[in-house]
DNA sequence: TTGAAAGCGCTAACAA
DNA sequence: TTGTTAGCGCTTTCAA
C-alpha cells in the first residue's frame, strides 16, 4: 500500500495539516518540521495524490491540448507553441488524441474536468460537446473552426484569402483549367478553400466546374487515388489546387507516375506549407500559414479568460516554390526549417 | 457554481448513490429511476468530477507517455503505436512533454500518480525519478534506455549492430576515413552507436580517430555546424556516419554549401529512418527500426505487469539509399511512407 | 431496487 | 508554529 500523507505525519510526530505546509514549503512551518517531514517522507517513499489535490483544490492546472491525430506532419508547430505558453504560466499540458468518437480520451478529458482548459484542432470532438462545457471556469479555445459562444474563443487562418492567392498564382502564370482537390467536404477550412478557389476564377472569367470532381480526404493517398481514377477518366486540368499538402504531395505522385510532367504539364499548389514541402520533388508551392503562433495565442486566449466571444484572425502568405513552374527564389537553406530546434537527446 | 452529484440527486429525487449507479448503467437500476436522473443530470449540464473518481478508485486508467519533444519527427509513429494499444485496453492516453526539468509536468504527473502507468522516451526523466516509483501499481516502461528494477521494463533496438552495419556497409563502398558524427555524449543510444562504428573501424582494420571530433547534439543544425567547422579546419573524410539522421542531414547541407559533393566525395549515413529521409537530396542512406512496433510493445508491457525486469530488443535494418554512393533500388512511392493514413480532417 | 454513510487523500480555515 | 477538523465529489458496502 502506498504511503498517504497521514503515514508521513505519524511517521514524523506531526499532524496531517503541517505535513502539507511543509511539503508545499509554507513559510509558517519551522525549518526543523520541514526536515523532519521531508525525512519521513522520503523513508516511506511518500508521493502526493494529484487526485486528491485537484479534487479538494477544485483545479489541475492543467491545460488539453486535442488534436485529431498526434502524429501528422502539421501539428508539432502547434504544439510547441502551446507547451511554451503553458509552462510559461507554470501550468502543465496533456496532449490527447481526439481518436475514438464517443469514447475518446479527449471526451471524457473534457467531460470529466481534467483539465482547466482546453485547445481544441479538429473535428473530432463535437460542437455539442464544446459548447456545454465551456464556461468561465473552463474556457476553450478552437484552432481553424468558428464556434461563436460564451467562453469558446477561435483562433484562425485566412483560408478563403489563402486559396484565392493560390489559384489567382495559377491564373497569372497562365493557367486556366484550375481543379479542386477537396478534403472532407464537411470540413470548415476546406470550404473556405473551395469559396476562395471559386472567388479566383469567378474574378478572372473562368469557368468555375459545376461539381468538385476530386476529394481527398486530406490525406496523401486520397489525393493519389483520386487523381489517378481522374487520369483514367477525363482531360487533365492544366493545374490543380489541393486544399492541403499531403493531398497535393499525393497528387503529384500519381501524375509522375503517369507520365505528367509538374509544372509543365499540370501544375500543383497545396495549402499549409507542411515542412517536408520544401523536399518533394517538385518542391511543393503551397499557402503558408504560422503554426506556432497560432498555438502559442491560442493559449494565451484559455489564460485570458473572457466571457465575451473572441476570434483572432492570422494571415497566409503564398510560398513560391517549384510544383507551379515560377521559378522562385527557392532556398535551399529552407532545408533547416523543418526541424525542430529544442533539445533532443533520444535518437 | 457546477453541478455535483448531490445537486443531481436531489433534482432527480434520489440518494447519491442511485445517482452513481444509475449514470454508470449498473443493472441494479430500474430503467424508470435511470431515466429521471439522465434528465436532471442534463438539465443541470452535470459533469462528473475525474479527480473525484480516480481518488475514490485509486486509478485513474490513464497511461502518460512521456517524450523529450513532441514535435520531433521521430516521435509520431512510436505515439501512434502507443495510441493503439492505449485505447485497444480503454485506457487514455496523455502525452507529455519532459521539458522543464524538475519542474516539468511529466515530473508531476509521475509523483503524483496521474496516471497508472507510464512509457518514458527520453533522458530528461533521471533513472532515480523512475526507480522511486515504480511499482506494481505502477509500471513503468523505458524505451531505447536500458534500466533495471523492479517493475520497470525496457524496449531496445540494436543500436550497436545497426552501426555496425552501417559503417560495414560503407566500407564495403570502399571509403576508409568514416567519421562518426556524434550526439550527446552521455546519451544512451548514442555511445552505443559509437561502440558499432568503431567495431566496424576495428574488424577492417581501419584507424579509428582517438576522440570524437564531430559533436551535433542530435540537432539538424548541430551537425551542420559542426561540419562546417571540420571542413575549414582539417582534411576532409570520405564518408560520415552520423549518430542520427536529423545531424546527418545537417551535415550534408553544410557539405552542400561547401561545395562538396555527396555521395562522391563523402558518403553520408544516418540513423533512424526519419520519416523524410527519402526527400533530402541526396535521399538518405540509413539505420531503420520500427518505431510503431516500439510503442506498441512498450505499451503492452505496461499492462502486462510483471515484477520481473522485463527487456525486449528489437532489431534495426540498413536502408540503403542515394547519400552514400551506392545505388540502391530506390523506390519512388515510397514517399507515400512518410504520411499517416490515419484519420484527418484539419487542414 | 434504492438509500445511508463511510471514506478515498488531500487543503485550508480555525483553534490552540 | 502546529494541530484539529470539515469537506472537496465521488464509489461502494451494507442495510433496508
Amino acid at each position: 500500500m502506498a504511503a498517504t500523507i497521514k503515514d508521513v505525519a505519524k511517521m514524523a510526530g506531526v499532524a496531517v495539516s503541517t505535513v502539507s505546509y511543509a511539503l508545499n514549503n509554507s513559510p509558517k512551518i519551522s525549518e526543523e518540521t520541514r526536515k523532519k517531514v521531508i525525512r519521513a517522507a522520503e523513508e516511506l517513499s511518500y508521493r502526493p495524490s494529484g487526485a486528491a489535490r485537484n479534487l479538494k483544490k477544485r483545479k489541475s492546472e492543467t491545460i488539453g491540448l486535442f488534436l485529431n491525430d498526434l502524429g501528422g506532419p502539421f501539428y508539432s508547430q502547434v504544439i510547441e507553441g502551446v507547451q511554451e505558453v503553458v509552462a510559461s504560466h507554470d501550468y502543465n499540458l496533456i496532449v490527447c488524441s481526439t481518436y475514438g468518437g464517443e469514447n475518446s480520451s479527449a471526451n471524457r478529458f473534457l467531460r470529466e474536468k481534467f483539465v482547466d482548459g482546453a485547445i481544441i484542432m479538429g473535428t473530432a470532438i463535437p460542437d455539442s460537446l464544446i459548447l456545454q462545457v465551456a464556461a468561465e471556469s473552463f474556457p476553450i479555445v478552437v484552432l481553424d473552426r468558428e464556434l461563436k459562444s460564451d467562453y469558446v474563443h477561435s483562433v484562425l487562418i485566412t483560408n478563403e484569402q489563402g486559396a484565392y492567392d493560390a489559384v489567382t498564382h495559377l491564373i497569372k502564370l497562365g493557367r486556366r483549367r484550375i481543379e479542386f482537390l477537396s478534403g472532407p467536404l464537411a470540413a470548415y477550412d476546406n470550404s473556405k478553400r473551395y469559396d476562395g478557389y471559386k472567388r479566383a476564377l469567378t474574378e478572372h472569367s473562368l469557368h468555375v466546374p459545376p461539381k468538385i470532381s476530386l476529394q481527398g480526404r486530406y490525406l496523401e493517398a486520397g489525393g493519389y487515388q483520386t487523381v489517378k481514377v481522374m487520369m483514367a477518366c477525363k482531360r487533365l486540368p492544366d493545374a490543380i489546387f489541393a486544399a492541403n499538402d499531403e493531398m497535393a504531395i499525393g497528387a503529384m505522385r500519381a501524375l509522375r507516375e503517369g507520365g505528367i510532367r509538374v509544372p509543365e504539364d499540370v501544375a500543383v499548389v497545396g495549402f499549409d506549407n507542411i515542412s517536408f514541402g520544401p523536399f518533394v520533388r517538385p518542391s511543393l508551392t503551397t499557402i503558408g500559414h504560422s503554426k506556432y503562433e497560432m498555438g502559442a495565442i491560442a493559449t494565451q486566449l484559455v489564460f485570458n479568460v473572457q466571457k465575451e466571444e473572441n476570434s483572432i484572425l492570422l494571415p497566409t502568405q503564398l510560398v513560391i516554390r517549384q510544383s507551379c513552374g515560377f521559378k522562385g527564389t527557392h532556398n535551399e537553406n529552407e532545408e533547416s526549417y523543418i526541424f525542430h530546434e529544442g533539445r533532443r537527446n533520444q535518437g
